[in-house]
DNA sequence: CCCTGTGAATATTTTCACAGCT
DNA sequence: AGCTGTGAAAATATTCACAGGG
């Protein structure tokens, strides 16, 4: 298991190297990853060299290998089922996403506990209530949940989306949520990320 | 100036105890912090002594004084400005978000190039061209700028709203921006979220 | 000669563990 | 007795620097 930072860098190296190769690019070393991204080249080198794959001493890595490699680790290859749970504003910013589809992740279910929203469609797909959510998730083999409830809702809808077997979730309630041991979830909290600028904005008032 | 991952979980504690303010407790432990957050007693202690804060050996730490405290180095206690460049459903989402206005951004300028979108109003505010974006960014006084435009736009906005005087800026479009120096742009990926788990559930398949 | 792969060195972050105040 | 504040230790993460293959 790679470690998380490793893992980030990974992917964003993969998008480089696939804009390289978009544009005929057939070689790519570790100084060039490096350059597009603000980072050293040790570092790439050590993380690529985690995967195992060996580049060319004096040449670079060969970018169709390197994307080959990359996309296995990373698990790109394959599709995965994602269910949507919340179909409000976020929700639906998230489903229309362009990079939703294009990196494999297809949405197989929607969520959604407001009357007026249940039975209708968004990009093609029911809204269902979250009526028997656990058995809803396991009959449509869910791999990944995106939880946009608002905060108040959200652990009760995590409980019952890993009751369905689903083990990888990705959170925008700004609230703490409990899951069992192995299952992974990551947080995007917008308050935060709004906060943290207030903090170096507030810093650089302070320091002037 | 504290490090990155400090003020994260600074916003986070702040948070936690300012719900339990509102539930009437007067003072909170290290150990308390940290079992609402699964982090260590230790570290939460660390954190609160680099705001210089002191507690009660023995008891613990004033919820008043602390969130004072917190608010005050973390930039919450004034307002501040920000602009929305890019007025596509992500952004409308970010803009109706509740957390936004409560914790003191308050939206000033909206920003797209949609023909349809110029002069309707989102929130309140009218939505205006992205022409002369570096002035009406100063003249508004605009502190923060949140970017939601497609990813090939967003370089070009960045960099004037950066010429307009902006310094802090948290950007969701996919794509590495280059700012100048002294300038804090911070990602929000979802594409990047999803392949993060998408590499854990492939790395479960595989080693199962 | 150029660039990788990697041991060793360095830097950073987290945790331990305990003295000391209330 | 209980919990903080903080040196010191441990664990992680990053960078240096160079041997060695193409």
């Amino acid at each position: 298991m790679l470690n998380k930072a490793t893992v980030e860098r990974l992917i964003i190296y993969n998008r480089v190297i696939k804009e390289l190769k978009a544009q005929g690019e057939k070689w790519v070393t570790s100084t060039d990853i490096a350059r597009a991204l603000s980072k050293t080249p040790s570092q790439v080198r050590r993380d690529i060299s985690s995967l195992g794959r060996k580049g060319k001493r004096g040449v670079g890595y060969n970018i169709k290998k390197l994307i080959n490699d990359l996309d296995s680790v990373l698990g790109l290859n394959d599709e995965h089922c994602v269910a949507l749970i919340g179909a409000g504003n976020l929700g639906r910013a998230l489903i229309g996403y362009p990079g939703f589809k294009r990196e494999g992740f297809i949405c197989r279910l929607i969520i959604d506990n407001d009357p007026e929203k249940i039975g209708s469609k968004i990009s093609g797909i029911k809204v269902e209530s979250s009526e028997g959510l656990a058995k809803k998730v396991a009959r449509k083999k869910i791999a990944i949940a995106v939880i946009t409830v608002p905060a108040e809702a959200a652990q009760k809808v995590v409980d019952s989306a890993v009751a369905g077997g689903i083990k990888e979730l990705l959170n925008f309630a700004p609230v703490k949520i409990y899951v069992p041991e192995g299952v992974n979830i990551r947080y995007v909290d917008l308050a935060l990320e709004m906060e943290n600028l207030a903090y170096s904005l507030n810093y650089r008032k302070k320091n002037k």
